[in-house]
RNA sequence: GCGAGAGUGGCGGAAUGGCAGACGCGCCAGACUUAGGAUCUGGUGGGCAACCGUGGGGGUUCAACUCCCCCCUCUCGCACCA
């Protein structure tokens, strides 16, 4: 239908964002416009970063939103004059890849390398001003070489060592699972049950890091705080002590961790874990029965998603044991409960019912006593009548030495009483484990270790990396990994002795690529490091990463990790990777819902109806962008139908980039809109403004001061939103209203030269919109440039400023308030003082009105905004 | 339970002590047109009005979406952490 009109000549040519896009990409491509080199000046230097995608083959909204949120900032920071590196890569190890292997029998290889191709291509569709010569895959041997020769360095370091210990094992993905990577029991991955399996393991010691990686918490201003909040959760610093309470009638003791040991003197009863390896041990012949059927229960209640917490009831049995108080002597008995963790503390608690609500829980239900060894300030406690533990601080009772003393003062008295007697020690407890690296998998980086018979683990030497992944192994999706079974692989000769040995088959997991992958940036293509202390030194730390809350534990701990590490090892000097974090919102959508043939892809609903059957659609809530509720829009489309202009725009548009983005065509075709508008109002009035020259100052008067005012205030507006806050959609609004200010002076240029006032104003805002557009829609800026007559392109050229003296207003319209409701408006010179405006207003017939004659008790005047009058 | 964030027109969202609803979507009207799902222009919180309106209730202030206190709802994170 549209063609059957074409030949009705526009006035102009239409916006065609195909051809344009096509053009400039290729443009930017020829002139190598993105690629960046450390300058002289450090403080230029300016390092932007979105966190590298996984290659799955095509990129979806939730990467179209982050990089265009990078991209903003990229642009906007090179014509602000910074040293711009942005750079892009791909997290290309990983399970996805070795599945398809599995199921389509497609090497993993050759699946990664077409998946990256095939996104590379849509990212440079996207028109993102990325360093391409800069891009890095982990999974090549160019980058995970680094990855091993790091993991050498960590081993001489001891902060890499191995040990058998019980793991997460993922029966589906026949895995090992980082603690992380288990949610509420399940993998994370594909949802399976986890179960327990001893192994030997790789072990990065993050724990060594616990306290600074803590510590720096608090020096991380650039985070939102959230973030912050769960890694401190994370990492579960508590201080406390140690005690030892003997066992009655053995030499073996129970450890047991406190953060209270001001309520030593209350234990009335010993709490262990039912898997505490002392229960077996210490357990009555008669109630063995008992304990064992009750340890069997708890675990299996374990393994199923163990139910919120405080509501679970607290269950335990008696062990038949005693054991003794250290500092009171008190018989203690033994039970096990329920809920206490093996993995937590010491996998034993001393029970101090009054003091401590689960405590008194579990007391009050097997009838075991209540001591009070704190009374809150002025009051006294009385056993009898308490209704729930008291938990706060106050004054010491039935505590010996220690009464009356503030039981804060206690905590630290009493710890330092049991170390003088060697009964217990000072203690701090983090609920941060080392971190597992070994995954039983093929498509990873190859762990450089070899085991020799006679020479035990060997490092592999530096000179003999990498160690290359083969490529020739079979996938079966069972048992082993298929590195175990690639004899060529694994048969080697020891470097030590020379005698024959067998390479560790384990590959590590994918967080170890993705938590350096920010330093190799500074130098992609050295061959002799991992990157250099200067190129590092240059750009690093990264001044802003962008990226999916989804990483606020695992990838983001893990990077800090490495970066303090690296830091020791002498290879770098910053404390913390990433100086800003900006954690963007999901894109969501709303569902889209058949009565027969449930869940349906947008276009299966066009018009309310589903294309199978015809039958009406309920259109539900609206929620993240998933496949499997098939709420998904492909960004290819958009591109296609909008192009990529619109695409970024929209997506900057619709919400602040940390909140959740409302995906809707509608709002895309406004954006769309939006940049016809901007084309039209240029190349309809383009013979003018080529020949005007930009007005930059001066005396104007009317429309021509009203615009030139509002080019500058749009400046300053846009300069702010981008730089101080990253109000994209505030800024896009502002350039808005200056296009829509523009279109109402376009009359007055009828019949006009290019040297009228109107002409030159009108060109100053032309190019002012042209340029603040560039970092959201950089391909229509670049043409529209052109067009103008610039030789220079947009992302060179520098970014307007703007002139306070031209913000400035004659005159000013003032509300004026009546006790608090506005009911009128005066006009006075901008800047007038109160007498002035009080004169002004006291002369308005309607606000005259309004008062009725009555006294005014109090008159406010803010300057130049608004009037507020107390009358009665 | 603890922690973080949010609650504003039909919708996405503006306004961080100073005219609530910028900008956009949607809707209505007009212009141009053989035609319009193009474009341009205007209108659009509710109410006939006085007035009423930012989850609810109190407070501070000349002035509160914004600050303080209490409560409700929702989202996210942590959750028997001794």
């Amino acid at each position: 239908m549209k063609e059957a009109f074409a030949h009705m000549a526009e006035k102009t040519e239409k916006y065609d964002h195909k051809s344009i896009e096509a053009r400039w990409q290729g443009e930017w491509e020829a002139n190598g416009a993105f690629r960046t080199a450390e300058g002289a000046d450090a403080d230029k230097k300016y390092y932007v970063l979105e966190m590298f995608p996984y290659p799955s083959g095509k990129i979806h909204m939730g990467h179209v939103r982050n990089y265009s949120i990078g991209d903003v900032l990229a642009r906007f920071l090179m014509m602000k004059g910074r040293n711009v590196l942005h750079p892009m890569g791909w997290d290309s190890f990983g399970l996805p890849a070795e599945n398809a292997a599995i199921q389509h029998g497609i090497h993993p290889a050759k699946w990664t390398h077409e998946n990256i191709d095939n996104m590379r291509t849509q990212l440079k569709r996207m028109g993102l001003s990325y360093d391409w010569t800069r891009e890095v895959a982990t999974c090549t041997p160019e980058y995970y070489r680094w990855n091993q020769w790091l993991f050498l360095r960590l081993l001489e370091k001891g902060l890499a060592y191995k040990k058998r210990s019980s793991v997460n094992w993922c029966p589906e993905c026949a895995t090992v699972l980082a603690n992380e990577q288990v949610e509420d029991g399940e993998c994370w991955r594909c949802g399976s049950t986890v179960e327990m399996k001893e192994l030997d393991q790789w072990f990065f010691k993050i724990t060594a890091y616990a306290d600074e990686l803590l510590e720096f918490t608090e020096k991380l201003p650039g985070w939102p705080e959230r973030v912050l909040v769960m890694q401190r959760n994370w990492i579960g610093k508590s201080v406390g002590a140690e005690v030892d309470f003997k066992l009655e009638g053995s030499d073996e003791f129970i450890k047991i961790f406190t953060t209270r040991p001001d309520t030593l003197f209350g234990v009335t009863f010993m709490s262990l874990a039912a898997s505490h390896p002392l229960i077996e041990k210490i357990t009555t012949p008669e109630r063995k029965d008992e304990v064992r059927k009750f340890a069997a229960k708890v675990k299996s209640e374990a393994k199923s998603a163990r139910p919120g917490a405080d509501e679970a009831e607290k269950e335990g049995v008696f062990t038949g044991a005693y054991c003794v108080n250290p500092l009171t002597g008190d018989r203690v008995p033994v039970y096990a409960a329920n809920f206490v963790l093996m993995e937590y503390g010491t996998g034993a608690v001393m029970a101090v019912p009054a003091h401590d609500q689960r405590d008194f829980e579990f007391g009050a239900k097997y009838g075991l006593p209540v001591k009070v060894v704190i009374n809150p300030p002025g009051k006294e406690l009385v056993t009898s009548e308490m209704e729930a533990a008291y938990v706060d601080p106050g004054v010491m009772v039935n505590s010996g030495a220690f009464n009356g003393m503030e039981s804060s003062k206690a905590m630290s008295a009493i710890t330092e009483e049991l170390e003088k007697q060697g009964k217990g020690k000072k203690t701090i407890t983090y609920r941060l484990r080392d971190w597992g690296i070994s995954r039983q998998r093929y498509w990873g980086c190859p762990i450089p270790v070899i085991y020799c018979d006679t020479c035990g683990t060997v490092p592999v030497p530096d000179e003999s990396l990498p160690v290359i992944l083969p490529e020739n192994v079979n996938f079966t999706g069972k048992g082993l990994s298929p590195l175990a079974t690639a004899e060529g692989f694994v048969n080697v000769r020891c470097p030590n002795c020379g005698s024959m040995a067998r390479r560790e088959t384990d590959t590590m997991d994918t967080f170890v690529d993705s938590s350096w992958y920010f330093l190799r940036y500074a130098s992609p293509k050295n061959e002799s490091l991992p990157f250099t202390r200067e190129e590092a030194g240059y750009w690093m730390p990264v001044d802003q990463y962008i990226g999916g809350i989804e990483h606020a534990v695992m990838h983001l701990l893990y990077a800090r990790f490495f970066t303090k590490a690296l830091r020791d090892l002498g290879l770098h000097t910053v404390d913390e990777p990433f100086r800003n974090l900006l954690t963007q919102g999901m894109v969501c959508k709303e569902i889209t819902k058949c009565p027969e043939h449930g869940y349906l892809y947008p276009e299966e609903a066009a018009g309310g109806k589903c294309s199978i059957c015809g039958k009406p659609v309920s259109i539900g809530p609206v929620e993240k962008m998933s496949k499997s509720k098939k709420n998904v829009i492909d960004p290819d489309r958009i591109i296609r139908e909008y192009g990529a202009d619109t695409t970024r725009l929209f997506s900057l548009f619709a919400a602040p980039p940390e909140k959740d983005l409302d995906w809707n065509e509608e709002g895309v075709e406004g954006s769309y809109r939006f940049l016809g508008r901007v084309w039209r109002l240029i190349n309809e009035n383009l013979d003018l403004l080529i020949e005007a020259k930009a007005w930059e100052g001066g005396q104007l008067e009317g429309g021509p001061k009203e615009l030139f005012g509002a080019t500058h205030r749009t400046i300053k507006k846009v300069t702010q939103d981008i730089e101080e806050r990253f109000h994209f959609n505030t800024a896009i609004s502002s350039i808005m209203e200056l296009v829509n200010a523009s279109y109402q002076l376009m009359p007055q240029l009828d019949g006009k030269g290019a040297d009228a006032i109107e002409a030159r104003v009108f060109k100053k805002a032309a190019e002012t919109i042209v340029l603040l557009i560039a970092p959201f829609a950089p391909h229509i800026s670049e043409e529209l440039w052109a067009r103008l007559g610039s030789k220079v392109p947009v992302y060179r050229t520098k970014w307007p400023t703007w002139d306070e003296d031209a913000l400035k207003q004659d005159e000013v319209e003032i509300p004026v308030q009546v006790n608090g409701k506005v009911r009128g408006r005066v006009r006075v010179a901008a800047g007038a003082n109160e007498a002035a405006v009080k004169e002004a207003v006291l002369a308005d017939e309607k606000i005259k009105e309004s008062v009725g004659g009555k006294e005014i008790k109090k008159f406010v005047y803010v300057t130049d905004k608004i009037v507020n009058m107390v009358v009665a």
